[in-house]
DNA sequence: CTCCAGGTCGTTG
DNA sequence: CAACGACATGGA
């Protein structure tokens, strides 16, 4: 891999083990936009980032290797050897090789901590499509201009300082409905200093108590925040489709969360994260591929 | 009209 | 502890 900046983009040359349509689409993150084929815009950490592929080969628009350095270079999770990780998890069995197989190209990507805290609570019983709309909305509504790309206009999440402003009443005006609470109580933690550094070598089990001590924020919730946005990469959150998809594969019955959380923690162990995403992304292209949405 | 969505909470057995 | 309905909203 080569990383270079040339006519004011970087340009990433012979990457292996990355997909942005696979890293976009894999319910991970909520605040880009497909452009078109393999053309994505993300938003995060201020800025709003035009991200094209093609092949092998990474365009990062108009940005420069101080901003890769200092953001994407880790949003993109590009110092893991993801070829490592993937060896490890194909030798688990057959099941797992196929969703590895078939969501190559993925990466966990390392997003803003306050943002995947509400996302993630305001994704709770909706579609991915609606949260991302929400994730628009109050980004529109409360955050800062983070750029303008092909001719559109992009808002970044509203930073901490911000979420203290925003009432209950706020969040029920984006149509957040019974959430409105949860993001209000995740608010106000969020204001009184609850932070990234405050997980500072706390252990998973530590760090989930403290997510979800916060009203709203059960295990799902918390182990995609502990996932996404802290590092957690043990962290298995256990949605419908993953229940799902290990029901069909490991277990051929209904199975309950928890005993799928252990089966998870006993197989892949510090994978775990990356286990979750592969399969993932593999149950919902076959739901896809077979129309059940 | 009915059913369900990257769940969680509070209440019942 | 397991089971179950409620919770807002929008789309199929």
């Amino acid at each position: 891999m080569k990383v270079l900046e040339k006519n004011g983009n970087i340009i990433i040359k012979d990457v292996t083990d990355f997909n942005i349509e696979q890293i976009f689409e894999c319910g991970q993150c909520f605040h880009f936009e497909k452009l078109a084929d393999m053309d994505y815009v993300t938003v995060a950490y201020g800025r709003a980032l035009r991200v094209s592929q093609s092949g092998s080969e990474v365009v990062l628009h108009k940005t420069d290797m101080a901003e890769y350095n200092a953001i994407w270079k880790k949003y993109f999770d590009m110092d893991t050897d993801y070829t490592a990780i993937k060896n490890r998890l194909i030798e688990c069995d057959d099941s797992i090789r196929d969703a590895v197989r078939k969501a190559y190209g993925i990466r966990i990507l390392k997003q803003e901590f306050h943002e995947m805290l509400l996302s993630f609570i305001i994704s709770q019983n909706k579609q991915i499509p609606h949260i991302k709309q929400i994730v628009k909305n109050i980004s529109e509504k409360y955050g800062t201009k983070a750029g303008n790309i092909m001719g559109n206009d992009y808002y970044n999440f509203p930073d901490v300082l911000k979420i203290r402003d925003i009432t209950e009443e706020n969040y029920r005006e984006i149509k957040t409905g019974f959430r409105a609470p949860y993001l209000y109580d995740a608010g106000r933690f969020l204001s009184e200093g609850l932070n990234e550094a405050t997980f500072d070598g706390l252990s998973y089990e530590a760090a989930k108590d403290k997510l979800t001590a916060i009203k709203g924020v059960g295990d799902k919730v918390a182990n995609c925040v502990l996932l996404f946005g802290l590092g957690y990469t043990n962290a298995f959150p256990v949605d419908v489709w993953v229940k799902r998809v290990m029901e069909q594969v490991y277990f051929k019955e209904d199975t309950s969360k928890d005993v799928i959380m252990e089966f998870a923690k006993q197989k892949f162990g510090e994978y775990g994260g990356y286990a979750q995403q592969y399969l993932f992304y593999y149950v919902r292209e076959n739901a896809v591929n077979k129309g059940q949405k």
